[in-house]
DNA sequence: AGTATCATGTAAGAGGTTACATGATTTT
DNA sequence: AAAATCATGTAACCTCTTACATGATACT
């Protein structure tokens, strides 16, 4: 129904509230004190995004009047909510996600329970091969840079650094695929 | 004088300038077909961004009329733009710059004849330093996650991507430090 | 008694994205 | 003739950052 898609760290707060439901307070603890930091984490980006999340009907509070004088706003899932999720995390990852934004590896971690084995390596391939394309994006450059006189070294050393970088990603995925094939296969979550 | 530092973006034009005077267009064309494209290259950001640096004085603009009916504004770096470009290179890595930004490599890019061997070979250093704490705290959530019962298993991987991304950062700096050391010791471009 | 933590928020400002607007020139 | 490129910009919108505001409770 709404046409804006979430931000990524609005399917950060959906991610980790869907594991348990928690208060605006809750959610930046676990931002300020974890990789999840990455994911901004200030207050003033937290009760905003929580808002718009309610709003959009993904999210729902309930308060808490377990402290009297203390009510926290403890926030859940909606089934729209966890749609909402579920969908996002079956988008196949493109080439623009790789750069910048942490999406992918973000979907992968929110991948488990919502997608079965088969689809969770067929997500971590296809992450693979978007990957194989970007890297030889980036070494056609540093032929060409390399063709070129008067680069820079540096600036072909800070490209060695890219390439290295998603080269090392491209081996957590061979990494992480044979992980997930040992599991049991087809184990999925029943939805209730 | 100007309290507000520059943007990433904002370093980003400075340093692309400083290397060749070119027009926003320009500009444009080169974030948009290399890697660089990592800081934004949208119009709508880069033709403001030149603005503000020219209001702030670290820009000028020219005008070529070399074609009378397309006029181009040639930006290129005042001693202020220089100055601060060679002020930003020489900080050391903050822990905080480690994540997200593509800061700490830009600034490495960007340090070629700027920085004598001595100072880049020091800047790298910092930068494996600040990287050796980050993997230290990462390795220490790891630890945490595992002790805890109930971690979702793609939650301990992804930080195991994280991990691994850093640690091939780590790896790059030996390596760029290698090279650096190989090199003819200060040699260092003389201002004019 | 003073500081830190719990818990919620709002306000101002900056910056980025997308889309629009204009108009000439080059390519198909 | 139509589309893409050159070249500049502006406007609306959204989100994030930083700082402020409030008030109770727990710690030192």
């Amino acid at each position: 129904m709404t046409d804006d898609r979430p931000t990524t760290l609005e399917y950060a707060l959906l991610g980790l509230i869907s594991l348990a439901p928690m208060s605006g307070y809750d959610v930046h603890k676990v931002f300020d004190t974890t990789p999840l930091a990455h994911f901004s984490s200030s207050l003033g980006a937290i009760y905003p995004a929580l808002r718009r999340l309610e709003r959009r009907g993904l999210l729902t509070a309930r308060l808490d009047r377990a402290i009297e004088a203390r009510p926290r706003r403890m926030f859940s899932l909606t089934p729209a909510g966890e749609a909402a999720l579920e969908a996002w995390v079956r988008q196949p990852v493109t080439r623009e996600e790789l750069i910048g934004t942490g999406e992918p590896i973000l979907r992968f971690a929110l991948a488990g329970g919502r997608l079965s084995t088969a689809e969770v390596v067929a997500y971590l391939e296809e992450w693979g091969r978007a990957l194989d394309g970007y890297l030889e994006e980036l070494r056609g450059h540093q032929a060409a840079m390399e063709a070129q006189p008067q680069v820079p070294p540096h600036g072909m050393m800070a490209l060695e650094h890219g390439i290295w970088g998603f080269e090392c990603q491209r081996r957590w995925i061979d990494h992480a695929l044979a992980q997930v094939r040992a599991r049991r296969p087809v184990r999925r979550k029943r939805r209730r």
